[in-house]
RNA sequence: GGAGAGGUGGGUGAGUGGCUGAAACCAGCUCCCUGCUAAGGAGCCAUACGCAUUGCGCGUAUCGAGGGUUCGAAUCCCUCCCUCUCCGCCA
């Protein structure tokens, strides 16, 4: 949510900011609707005023001994006005949230334009891409070879996009997780937590995938639906939520091991073969909750965190910032982290971490009280991949293939091995 | 799932229809006193929105949530949610 100050005073900048992003913003509508509102909200409390005053006063003419009822005709006059002015105003009001809850958020200045994945912007490169004196297999076919990915019983189980994971490959991918959490606990200052998978609307609504993108999301039935988390930030980031937080618990760091779940509506016909994109799958997933005036310099900490494990899995890569176009709903700022996938001779997003700012705490009512106002602000919240478990999975069993199809285990990874130096 | 008890400000906790946005105490903040420590004294101390901003400010809402009764609700009624205790069930 922006802040309805800014919005109304800076309404030029915004527009303009968010064309970048693609959103044309309605200035005419929301200036009626803004207008209309405050000119309805003085018209309720007035009257609410005046019926207050006189309710007062009943009671006061009663102890005295004097005769109420001209007091009660006026009121019941009042009431009736109010009571009709109070019913627009809460349609009225109802229809500017809705407004406003579909704004998404302002991109930073240093957002560059673009359409499309394309259009992003590379930030910098690590590692050495491999070579091979053979030609590389893709993990689907590692994979399978290896009984390890099993793609067609997890779709007569389950639906297509499951995968069943076995034996060492199953172990490889759990070892990924512990290794990621190991290291941001140990090495980054973070915080472990563990959150519940299905939340309710206004936890999705905190983080922003509500109310505008409920089609990407598994649903639950029941008179109380639930949602299942299609990331571990809607959870993490919602632990602040409804709260003011005392200057001296910030900077909150969490990482949070979850199963994610995407419906991936919408993207039929993209990565349909292997893990890269698939109904579920597990993700590190870094949360920082900062004072506003660090949030610039924790994006930066952050991705350097989730860079770090890709670094001692020695995995080459690339940080690219998103262009507007590509910027999702609820960032202000967002580096990819993109790993190097020989199977397919591509770099592919394996992390995403993302300034929202103060969008989300605004929407989640997350404050902390800071010392030099004395008042409740928004906090800045961010968010980040490290990193996606599956897809690292994947991008160990590619750059780590061997010519007869064999895994050789990172040198990182082998104490959460059991002793497996190689997988074959 | 069944029975009972309860949800009030950062915390404890008073408050059964108007003078209660809410006593008191604790924590916190400011000032005074004090050689240090300890103790003492005075005051401040919820949030959101709006109006006015030359300045003190003023208004509305909020006592788990929503609805109702009433001129007037923290207080009465209804529904829901949550917490605690006991029972059942289970990991």
């Amino acid at each position: 949510m922006l802040d309805p100050k800014r919005v109304r005073n800076q309404t030029e900048d915004i527009a303009r900011r968010l064309a970048i992003k693609h959103f044309t913003f309605d200035q005419a509508t929301f200036e009626k609707l803004e207008e209309q509102r405050r000119s309805l909200q003085v018209r309720t409390e007035t009257l609410q005023s005046a019926q207050n005053k006189r309710s007062k006063s009943i009671g006061k003419a009663k102890a005295a001994g004097e005769d109420i009822q001209p007091l009660l005709d006026e009121v019941d006059n009042l009431k009736s006005q109010r009571s009709e002015a109070e019913d627009q105003l809460r349609e009225l009001q109802e229809e500017l949230n809705g407004f406003l809850a579909g704004i998404p958020n302002v991109p930073d200045e240093s957002v560059p334009a673009g359409d499309s994945e394309e259009d992003n912007v590379e930030i910098r490169k690590w590692g050495v891409i491999p070579s091979f004196d053979f030609e590389p297999k893709d993990h689907v076919s590692l994979g399978e070879q290896l009984g390890g990915l099993d793609f067609e019983t997890a779709t007569r189980l389950a639906h297509s996009r499951f995968a069943v994971m076995r034996g060492p490959v199953a172990r490889l991918h759990r070892a990924l997780a512990q290794f990621m959490l190991d290291l941001h606990t140990s090495e980054h200052g973070y915080t472990e937590a563990y959150v519940p998978y299905l939340v309710n609307a206004e936890t999705l609504y905190g983080t922003g995938q509500l109310p505008k993108f409920e089609a990407d999301l598994f649903k639950t039935e029941g008179e109380k639906p639930l949602y299942l988390i299609p990331t571990a930030e809607v959870p993490a980031t919602n632990l602040v939520s409804d709260s003011i937080l005392d200057a001296s618990e910030l900077p909150l760091k969490l990482v949070c091991h979850t199963p994610c779940f995407r419906s991936e509506a919408g993207s039929y016909g993209r990565d349909t073969r292997g893990m890269i994109r698939q109904h579920q799958f597990d993700k590190v997933e870094l949360i920082h909750i900062v004072r506003p005036e660090d949030s610039e310099a924790t994006l930066e900490a952050l991705t350097g965190h989730a860079e770090k494990v890709l670094q001692l899995l020695a995995l080459p890569y690339r940080v690219v910032q998103l262009c507007g176009g590509d910027l999702g709903f609820s960032a202000a700022c967002t580096y990819d982290l993109e790993v190097w996938l020989p199977g397919q001779e591509k770099y592919r997003e394996i992390s995403s971490c993302s300034n929202t700012r103060d969008f989300q705490s605004r929407r989640m009512s997350a404050r902390w009280r800071n010392p030099e106002t004395g008042k409740p602000e928004p906090v800045h919240t961010l968010n980040g991949s490290g990193l996606a478990v599956g897809r690292a999975l994947i991008a160990v069993l590619e750059n780590y293939q061997q010519v007869d199809g064999s895994i050789s285990v990172p040198d990182a990874l082998k104490p959460y091995m059991g002793g497996i130096e190689r997988i074959q």
